[in-house]
DNA sequence: TTGTAAGCGTTATCAA
DNA sequence: TTGATAACGCTTACAA
């Protein structure tokens, strides 16, 4: 059982060929006859070899890996992230290690330092905490996604699109006064547009409007704490109004539908809600709520081929200098459901 | 910036002792003289060398990877467990490849293929698709969680008395009849035990039940539509009674409870809800689900043990024979909340 | 405590 | 079209 691996030697003794033929075997078969070719693909066969990629990577400094460092996976936006870009190994054949960074800098170098060790030819950042001048130091190929991103390419959603949208649709619906809640976000944050694009839109069809931005906790009793309290005073402020509330992922939107649905039985006709993100919860929420969608896939697609591209450039002989970081921008679709008219 | 890595030659030229000393250093520093390991650690500054684990793996053969083949992430038990596996790294230092399998066989084979070709140390899996009796030939450590594990190590949550403990929260809430919905789920995998249990509870209580075991789909609005059937049939079958309700899992818990508080805008008393996994949704649906809670942190935290031993044993110089599997039962933890008394 | 030398399994560079 | 030989960066006997 404990037999000894297969190596190229072998399959050279076994066919009195020599390491080298072997090689070209898998990297470049044309170059041997059919005829011997097929004899070498019978040795495999005979003496049950399994390539072993360690070898490769020595002598070739190829590792076809790329690393990803991500917040968290319970956030749906990441899990769902993370799937999208596992699902690209199809396309690139890249292979992807991956931590889990607790927003600790400290712990997130540590896992970058271990990434580097093992040559990875590249990394995918969702998480925000380290700056992007620190991560374009480390001289890999690195996209960014949803997050600070000067001195690094990324993958964004539009996000002042997005405030555009959840703002127009609540206009649409006829609301009295347009509220957006949402947390202290960085102005580095991409998604800060949100607030622009919501902002803008109502001083440009005049329509009243309300930003509560406060920290919402980070659990999920927090979050409904926070939100009944901001629901109250909402409530007690305009109290004859018909309300338009944009919350700040769907998450949220769906505490505030169920404070509704618990108290009234029913989302009053005086509340129009929308979300963002489309995760699983704006669908399978109590009243299937309108949201601003984020497009996953099409994100994930978008860093995986310009950090492709940016690591087949590195491979070439004489490869060009690194240029300036690209920044490509996916535009959100707004999703209507029944939290607005 | 192109500038050659540093190497451990590198470091013994600069300091004058031989690669094998500039290995110990790493490997075995107690050997060196203080005196030594101080000059190297300067070296190490000076020269800023950053270590390459790539010839170590390929000197020592061990990788210290581990292969984790999960069905998809989208569904919170696997992205939970995912999490908490990568959070085993901080323990273990064991680095995580990671492959979505679509659950189909052949793509599963060559992701194994590939994370053989890396020569990992073990492989954790959570897909149902390939036989263990495939997987254990191998020849590499194996732990399964929740799939059929007869031929290879196992940790899996007691299914059985999570069907006890549904059965039982459900006789305490006065239930006339007690119904369990679940698929058709094969006797070989670990969650079949849920039936059993549930089942064996009502006959040792003699309480009615009935089981309703039909594939529920594979979309949310599939899911939906069916479970909307479902509620109907029961509604229809047992007017008068006291309906005691174990649904699969929370997600399908939570889908009955939307459609029974969109007809009634609460939840009757009539009805009694248990979902299974303890997944946010049961917290976050419009009325806190109660369900049988998974362990997931300790599943996740057991099976990296298990793992570990396992490949720790294979790197000892005369390591003991495989051994039978082990399995590893995890108790779950019913998790009262307002959907039953 | 330190060094020498032989690998580990490939690929790359010449030469033939 | 094929082969000999030297890398790749580190570990591991075995010696000193």
């Amino acid at each position: 059982m404990k037999s000894k691996k297969v190596t190229f030697a072998d399959i050279a003794a076994y066919t009195n060929f020599s390491k080298t033929t072997i090689s070209r075997y898998f990297n470049n078969p044309d170059s041997l006859t059919l005829e011997n070719q097929q004899k070498i693909a019978d040795a495999l066969v005979a003496l049950d070899y399994k390539e072993n990629k360690v070898g490769r990577i020595l002598a070739s400094g190829k590792t076809e890996f790329v690393g990803i460092i991500i917040p968290n996976l319970y956030m749906h936006y990441y899990s769902e992230m993370l799937s999208q870009i596992l699902s690209t190994y199809e396309t690139y054949g890249y292979k992807f290690l991956v931590f889990a960074g607790n927003a600790k800098a400290d712990i997130e170098r540590k896992y970058i330092e271990e990434l580097l060790a093992y040559n990875i030819e590249g990394m995918i950042i969702l998480s925000p905490t380290i700056p992007s001048r620190e991560l374009a130091s480390y001289n890999v190929p690195v996209v960014g996604i949803e997050r600070e991103d000067q001195y690094i390419s990324s993958v964004n959603t539009d996000n002042y699109m997005g405030g555009v949208q959840a703002a127009g649709l609540l206009k649409k619906s006829g609301c009295d006064i347009l509220i957006h809640v949402n947390g202290n976000i960085p102005e580095t944050a991409p998604a800060s547009g949100r607030i622009r694009g919501f902002v803008d839109t109502c001083k440009e069809y005049h329509l009243p409007y309300e930003l509560i931005l406060t920290h919402l906790g980070d659990t999920f009793e927090e979050n409904r704490a926070k939100i009944r309290k901001v629901a109250e005073q909402i409530k007690q402020k305009y109290p004859n109004k018909k309300k338009g509330i944009f919350m700040p992922n769907d998450t949220h939107a769906n505490v505030l539908l169920n404070l509704l649905i618990q108290k009234y039985g029913k989302l009053p006709e005086s509340y129009q809600l929308i979300g963002f993100d489309d995760s699983p919860i704006s669908r399978e929420a109590v009243i299937p709520t309108s949201t601003v969608g984020q497009q996953i896939p099409v994100i994930a697609r978008e860093a995986m081929k310009i950090l492709s591209a940016q690591m087949e450039e590195r491979k070439k002989r004489r490869p060009a200098l690194p240029g300036d970081p690209v920044h490509k921008i996916i535009p959100p679709i707004l999703i209507r459901r029944n939290t607005t008219i």
